[in-house]
RNA sequence: CGGGGCGUGGCGCAGCCUGGUAGCGCACCUGCUUUGGGAGCAGGGAGUCGCAGGUUCAAAUCCUGCCGCCCCGACCA
């Protein structure tokens, strides 16, 4: 493509609403433009950018078994109401309205789509196990969108749904797409690793999401040092420590303190001179509306997720203060097990405790030398908390070690929570009808797009990694006006795109240092530059957008050598 | 939804406090010079100052309401 006919609107200046640096890059190279909140146009780079990864997952899908379908965006309530998720899923989920006054919404993912094909027309085992795929706009409507595409309401996804006759069917079902998604993210290119992960409100048994390493990434994950352990924070399990046999006759009696004004962790320690170790919180949560008191040691938090999952139930916050003052019959800050009003649960960090202070129930009272056997009541006993730096690997105790990650695939068992609500079944080998197992696989398309800037950029723009790269090869003559540069830039363009490299020309009538600014910043991996002084010796410049590394190479192997180059880094990426 | 900030040519911003000719840089157009890391000079085009009310002789500026955007939080495959 010649530069001069591109739509490749670059700007020198960042704009003000993008905040991380794939944004920022993404604007300032042309590849994006904002149309509402989360909503983003893609402009040419931008978007082969976006197919040269869809393009990538096709491959890999395809090469596993699954076959490309193209469902509606728009879909009919009743699907919905049929999974249950109409009124599960939330505002998260678009409705909409049509002239007959029915409802529908814009897909935030297809289960129930892929579903209802699938219910209606497999009918035996002989037609399982199957895996559907598409690339497709989802609309989530998302409280609050933020970095750029990292984040937005509509976005492009690639979603598989696995349907096997058995639990070993969709275990190898999963397995394979496992392994795709590991060959996808190795051909982008990236950093990345595999965390076990909750599976949240797509709901379903066992899950893994793919994150790419990146400071700014909005999970936390661990991993340990010894073995393959690695999960995302809020996932990360804490092994249940052995119970130490204890002596009841060192039970302290318990003692109520008057201790007005002093609510927090902080201010009991310092009141009472004792440290967090020795202090419980109670925390009132509200599980689907029904109050939970969930306690764990003062110097720990309470993992909510973990929380939400031990105790069954769809919704999980914070109880407010008329639920709190309803439950410890007292105002916020003197919450204690010792006679509430709700089920107790507790996190492991209390097996080992001893006479520890707890809240009275009481206004300015808390109670001292407190001791579950004895004075506490409690339902169940869990990990409750979120993992600490000092905290070791729950598969072989080795260390951990904390990072930043950006989501940017996640695939799930999903057994039959969605065949059972939408009843699809199969006639088995026995005669017996039997609901299918499914599994289903996410790849945020643009997301991964801008995971790849977030781990490929310098100061002076993106530096794409050769499968992902909207083009291979920029040309820069350094001044179109001279005929021997131009002549010379024109033919090897001409070979090139004969080749199937894919190059532009820029033959911008644009002084070099703007040339060169404007490859750097929309970051082609390699760029022709053809200038007098080279040139007189029959020579242009090969410069790699990563390394810098300039080499001179005689006109007449430019083209030989830029075909090879290309075609080792795409093959270097394929492993 | 709670807290904070912002809306002024395409982009980045000043002007607002203290009401009175809409301004700067980049980008754009024309011409000349320049041509290996975002050139120089000269000339030029482009703005209902987010929207709607109100106060005033007069509103980008003061007041009220609304809308949109960004950040933090709650929330969330």
């Amino acid at each position: 493509m010649r530069y001069s006919e591109m739509f490749l609107p670059t700007v020198k200046e960042t704009p003000s609403d993008a905040e991380v640096v794939s944004h920022k890059l993404m604007l300032r190279a042309g590849m994006l433009r904002k149309l509402a909140g989360g909503i983003y146009s893609y402009l040419p780079l931008g978007y082969r950018a976006i197919r040269k990864v869809e393009n990538i997952v096709r491959e890999e899908m395809n090469r596993a078994g699954a076959q490309e379908v193209f469902l509606p965006a728009v879909q009919p309530s009743e699907l919905w109401k049929e999974s249950g998720r109409w009124n599960m899923y939330g505002k998260e989920l678009l409705r909409l309205r049509d002239r007959h006054n029915r409802d529908y919404c814009i897909g935030p993912t297809h289960e129930e789509v892929i579903t209802a094909l699938v219910r209606d027309e497999i009918q035996t085992y002989r037609q399982l196990p199957r895996n559907l795929y598409q690339i497709q706009t989802k609309f989530r409507d998302e409280i609050r969108p933020r970095f750029g595409i990292m984040r937005s309401r509509e976005f492009g996804m690639k979603d598989a749904y696995s349907f096997d006759v058995d639990e070993t069917g969709a275990e190898v079902s999963y397995r394979k797409m496992f392994d795709a998604y590991n060959k996808i993210f190795r051909r982008c290119g990236f950093n990345f690793r595999a965390v076990e992960a909750d599976s949240g409100s797509i709901g379903g048994s066992y899950s893994h999401e793919f994150m790419v390493i990146a400071a700014t990434g909005e999970d936390a994950m661990v991993f340990c040092s010894a073995c393959k352990y690695a999960a995302n924070l809020e996932k990360a399990e804490i092994a249940r420590p052995e119970k130490v046999a204890v002596d009841e006759s060192e039970f302290a009696t318990l003692e109520e303190v008057y201790t007005p004004d002093v609510r927090t962790i902080e201010e009991v320690c310092e009141f009472l001179d004792v440290s967090p170790q020795e202090v419980i919180k109670t925390l009132i949560f509200l599980c689907d509306d029904k109050p939970v008191a969930a306690l764990i040691r003062g110097d720990e938090e309470i993992n909510e997720i973990k929380l939400k999952n031990c105790l069954g139930c769809d919704s999980i916050e914070l109880a407010t203060e008329d639920i709190i003052s309803e439950v410890t019959q007292s105002p916020r800050g003197f919450a204690g097990p010792i006679g509430i009003k709700c089920d107790v649960v507790a996190d492991y960090s209390l097996i080992n405790m001893k006479n520890f202070v707890v809240g009275g129930n009481k206004e300015n009272y808390h109670i001292k030398g407190c001791n579950t056997g004895r004075d506490v009541k409690i339902r169940d006993f869990a990990d409750l908390r979120i993992m600490k730096e000092t905290d070791t690997c729950p598969r072989c105790g080795g260390e951990i070690n904390f990072a930043r990650g950006i989501e940017v695939g996640h695939v799930f068992k999903l057994g039959t929570k969605y065949s059972k609500a939408m009843n699809a079944t199969f006639l088995d080998k026995d005669g017996a009808e039997k609901h299918m197992i499914m599994g289903c696989y996410g790849i945020g398309i643009g997301r991964t797009v801008a995971a790849c800037i977030e781990q490929n950029n310098d100061k002076d723009g993106i530096v794409w990694p050769m499968p992902i790269a909207p083009y291979h090869v920029i040309i820069t003559p350094v001044n179109i006006n001279d005929e021997g540069l131009s002549k010379t830039a024109e033919d090897i363009y001409r070979k090139l795109e004969e080749k199937g490299i894919e190059v532009i020309l820029d033959d911008r009538d644009e002084r070099a240092g703007v040339k060169f600014k404007d490859a750097d910043l929309i970051g082609i991996p390699l760029r022709i530059t053809i200038g007098a002084r080279s040139l007189a010796e029959g020579k242009v410049e090969i410069k790699s957008r990563k390394s810098g590394e300039i080499e001179a190479v005689p006109v007449e192997k430019v083209e030989d050598l830029i075909c090879q180059r290309v075609r080792e880094e795409l093959k270097r990426h394929r492993g």
